[in-house]
DNA sequence: CTGAAAGCGCTTACAG
DNA sequence: CTGAAAGCGCTTACAG
């Protein structure tokens, strides 16, 4: 591969010139500019990131880790964040952690040691050490669609889970349900938590306790993915959704709106919390610092075909 | 951060010695093997794979180029060779490049530029020049899920569309079905015109030629999740399926199972591809030579339920 | 406008 | 068993 002595060379410059040309800007009178132009053309010159990295000390690259990358919501924030870094010049590296402590783990080493510029949390499992981790090294560090308010060096997209789930709760209540569930997640989602305690205590202020899974009239799911298994499940077993039960997911992922599920669900922009998780995380990156930063979005209730009237 | 001399300073030994006990494996006194080590527990020492990366002349990283990562089947992809390549310590950038040949080239650049080691690609746009970009620059390349038989310096590992379309036509033949037409696929993917084309062989070898999507009393999608959307789009114009037209897909994506979707589908192994893609490249790229190697796999048909007897 | 030199943080022969 | 030295491929003051 050739590299930039040999274009220098062949160019008959320093190596200090041939890199003024190559990163442009730098003043080079025109003649020599060409000439190393053109041997740059004919060796097919390409810079080398790896050694440009070590001497600028920034890999201009950054992790991203989602729970399920097979999840749309989470496959459409790793694509809106490669979107927004790649523009910016950045590489990312998305990990699929299934919230698995030991692979957290060995994710939060390898992004070390691959010394990324700042990492992206999609989600995370509860009481995770990762973010301290990569904060205490210097790495800025945001966290999208989640919150954690522990530490003020954080970035944080939130939603507000609480007033989503009181909004499903209100509209669940209102087809007439009283016994409602919270489907339990299957990954130990950070997140998930959140959304049962919010669902709990939105029942709670209805004089509710959450029911069981088998008596239940109607039951939120943690996210799309899970209440559309669900309704499998339930249809399985002879039930009718909604007829005999309800079923509410979050995130409202393309799938969510087809005619054959047409699923209520709460909206959240993955897109958006990506391109915003890019700015906040690069931003902070490139002046040294921390993202210290957080911002709240709400996510509206979608109400479609498979909540419906409470049976009897 | 700390860097290897802090370590070696620390610990009172030269940076050759502290090498030595980071890489393991170098003979080095018990004693001192000790003292360094505490003094990389004290430090919080993590080896920068920059400079590893630089010196080794080896970026330990490989890049995966899909055309949808929203799709399940990519999905399921990318997360196989991030695990496969994560238990050999190597990273992976997975790009989502929509066959748009502007993103393919920026991608091709950003990877020769970071020195990857390899890459994995997952589809393309048709006439791509991105495979010879890399190969031509010592890269390993595997195609994963097409095929491209013009350079023998690839690593293909494909299955047999005409076979899968010849199966299919067959299966539709069999319901009676003689109006069949193959939906235009949504990116201009390299397999999709495979797959068109072994379709329109399958069907000229009956004496038919394909009808027009109006006409169609069976369709026949690039993919999953085409053939989902397209239920959904002829559902919604009030046609039924499969009473009225009857849809197949490609992948058995997870939710093609679905009760609500029960799609007659072709299976395609993500997970088998991925991981197998993986040793290929990473196998070539440590002998420094490319991979040179194919393999056919047989996709069997899975007969559910939006394919249907004929109409009338 | 151009070039010599130092240095980013490692690894790897090679002496001792 | 340990250490001094060169070098991976760049960029960046600094002279001239």
């Amino acid at each position: 591969m050739t590299t930039l002595v040999d274009v220098a060379r062949r160019a008959g410059v320093s190596q200090s010139t041939a890199s003024n040309v190559v990163r442009g800007g730098a003043l080079v009178a025109e003649a020599t500019r060409e000439r190393v132009e053109r041997a740059i053309a004919e060796t097919g010159y390409h810079p080398n990131a790896i050694a440009r990295s070590l001497k600028a000390r920034s890999s201009k690259a950054i992790g991203v880790l989602v729970p399920d990358l097979t999840n749309p919501f989470y496959a459409e924030l790793v694509v809106s964040v490669e979107r927004a870094a790649g523009a910016l010049g950045y590489a990312v590296l998305a990990v699929h952690s299934e919230c698995l402590p030991e692979t957290e783990n060995a994710t939060g080493r390898a992004l070390i040691e691959r010394r990324v510029d700042g990492v992206i949390i999609g989600g995370i499992s509860v009481g995770s050490s990762l973010p301290k981790t990569l904060l205490d090294r210097g790495i800025a560090v945001v966290l999208a669609s989640l919150g954690e308010p522990t530490d003020q060096r954080l970035g944080v997209i939130d939603h507000d889970d609480a007033k989503a789930m009181e909004a499903v709760v209100e509209h669940l209540c209102g087809l007439g349900h009283r016994r409602l569930a919270f489907a339990p997640q299957a990954l130990r989602e950070n997140s998930g938590e959140r959304r049962r305690i919010g669902f709990e205590n939105a029942l709670a202020q209805r004089g509710l306790t959450p029911a069981g899974l088998d008596a239940a009239t109607a039951i939120v799911a943690h996210n799309d993915m899970q209440a559309i298994a669900l309704i499998d499940r339930l249809e399985e077993r002879g039930k009718r959704v909604p007829h005999d039960v309800s079923v509410v997911g979050y995130d409202d992922i393309p799938l969510a709106a087809h005619g054959r599920i047409r699923l209520t669900t709460v909206r959240s922009d993955a897109t958006h919390m990506g391109r915003r998780a890019v700015e906040l995380v690069v931003g902070a990156s490139r002046e040294g610092r921390h993202v210290c930063w957080r911002e709240l979005h709400s996510n509206p209730l979608i109400i479609r075909s498979t909540s419906g009237k409470a049976p009897r």
